[in-house]
DNA sequence: ATGTTCGTACAGAATTTATTTTACAAACTG
DNA sequence: CAGTTTGTAAAATAAATTCTGTACGAACAT
């Protein structure tokens, strides 16, 4: 009755396999700032060995071609996605960054990395401000409530300087001399 | 004409400093997956240095006390924020959490942690599910298929070790070890 | 040129997320 | 006990995000 060979379930299984992990990149996805309907498009790309056209990606998922282009895009903001070329194709051609570490880093050195210097400006001027008021204030509330305020600013300062060490840690690759990778087979 | 003092207006500059730390908070809080609306919350209470009222807050930031009452709940869930109390007060009283190491370690054991772990079993069954499907296979195709997946799967299991590792050194706080926090003046 | 194909900008539709309003239960007050 | 106050659930509304369809310019092909 079954119109399929036994390969053929197999080739079925793994699609249940694969499925489910890009369930899970899917759901938890949204960490890297990414809506999970493009963590599904990246658990596609990661298990196509081939690279994708917008086209190809468009009927994987069912989605607009429209969409796969700005998804693409945020997956390449992000550098978990890269162009790539091919001898005469026209088409725009994408593979997923495969190491999993890159990612992680890179979504360090770019978003926490564009957080953390935002801040860090701002809570210096506020700092700087704050002096200045002191400079002027004769109420001795006022003294008191300036002190807090810079003490505050002070820890969230010493606080950024930490976060930026941090961040240069994993993007120079040091952060391994302190947790080292499991070594695989093959180190 | 003016109807302040010189000391008025000195408090006046106070608020505008410190709404300018208020507004980079707001700006970039999404990174612990909260609404600006809420990181401006945090930011309120930051420099609010009594604890606060579900009512204060609603005036402070003229909003409904029922999304203060959410707002604060979700401060809670990442620790941003904690409940106190005090003698012969009958209203729920909340004041932040001024560690912002303990908050950057808390948001990777909570939300990164979930993931880390929710990813590692699915990957795992699927690894599982792979290793069968090998099993049974004949043809070279699916067979190098499966090979390429399971190569894939391991080592995205051998990243989330890694991950897991440095999510317990931030836990344990021996991350500091690596990189020392900057100090201050009083060590 | 002329006609295709490709990628994306843009405007609107669909969906999701935030916020408020209303209502109510629990804990206190007198 | 009747009357408040407090916090939150649930439903309704508002706002923001995501997705789609159309349209168009750029690059290529003939």
């Amino acid at each position: 009755m079954s119109g399929q060979s036994n390969q053929e379930k197999l080739w079925e299984k793994l699609e249940e396999a694969r499925e489910r992990v890009i369930r899970a990149i899917a759901t938890n996805i949204d960490l890297y700032g990414v809506p999970s309907s493009i963590g599904r498009l990246y658990g596609t790309m990661y298990f196509h060995d081939e690279p994708m056209t917008l086209d190809e990606m468009s009927d994987a998922l069912g989605m607009s071609k429209t969409s796969m282009s700005t998804g693409v895009r945020s997956l390449l903001d992000i550098k978990m996605v890269q162009k790539t070329y091919r001898k005469g194709v026209r088409k725009d051609l994408y593979i997923v960054e495969e190491d999993w570490y890159q990612s992680f880093f890179h979504l360090f050195s770019s978003k926490w990395g564009r957080a953390i210097q935002h801040n860090e400006k701002e809570i210096s001027l506020a700092k700087q401000q704050i002096e200045d008021i002191y400079q002027q204030a004769e109420d001795e509330e006022l003294k008191e409530t300036l002190s807090r305020d810079l003490a505050k600013l002070e820890h969230a300062l010493e606080y950024y300087t930490w976060l930026k060490k941090l961040v240069k840690a994993f993007e120079t690759g040091e952060i391994f001399e302190f947790i080292p990778k499991p070594s695989s087979r093959n180190p």
